[in-house]
DNA sequence: ATCACTTATCGTTGAATTACGATAAAAACT
DNA sequence: AGTTTTTATCGTAATTCAACGATAAGTGAT
């Protein structure tokens, strides 16, 4: 057993997170680039650096991606258990026989 | 091949969708109960029709869902090819050897 | 034809989201 | 100390969302 079962409002609150196209494509940057600078975001993306940093925190927020300082940047990872689970979730969801979740 | 790829674009509506506790709950009770009337789904949740009938229009528009009318009352079912697409999709974006997704 | 029932839509309100530029804060360099 | 670099935060405007009650529109029964 795993323990990394969700509930419906952290499964809501992830998907939340990931219903913005510049989300997905940050959290697919991160997963191509395995660790990114906000900076090389900002490069990829369309965007203003301010708008990535709020939608950074907003994948931080929702447990998507992390980010630690160094230095003056701060590098962001992909958290690959969490939207592992989150795959999970749905995919659970879709099983007839399954176990109450709350 | 089964030719069900999401675009980044469709992940992220149906994410969005997603994104509210009661329309995560309203998924839920469609795939427990298989039919529903949308009456059914304002019996079970605390929200008024109209608002139900607008998360349901939601769920509709992002394609999770499907509802046919009947006389009367409109039925609705889960689009579990849908909602395994997702599921899929961001499972996909895990692994790392991936071709290119629009 | 009228009535009851069911659901979608309209109109409205308040809250949240999205985007941006400007600014602040922290670290590294000269 | 001052400058540069990098990022987070603030303030703001425009848009969208969420919720509700009221209403309309459709069907079926009396």
């Amino acid at each position: 057993m795993m323990e990394s079962d969700l509930t419906a409002l952290d499964a809501a609150r992830m998907c939340k997170a990931l219903g913005h196209p510049a989300r997905i494509g940050i959290l697919r940057q991160l997963l191509r680039e395995e660790r990114c600078i906000c900076g090389r975001i900002v490069e990829v993306l369309p965007l203003a650096q301010s708008t990535v940093s709020q939608h950074l925190k907003v994948l931080k927020d929702a447990g998507l991606i992390s980010g630690e300082v160094e230095g003056p940047r701060t590098c962001y990872c992909a958290d690959r258990q969490r939207l592992a689970a989150l795959a999970a979730a749905l995919s659970a969801m879709l099983s007839p026989c399954r176990e109450e979740q709350r």
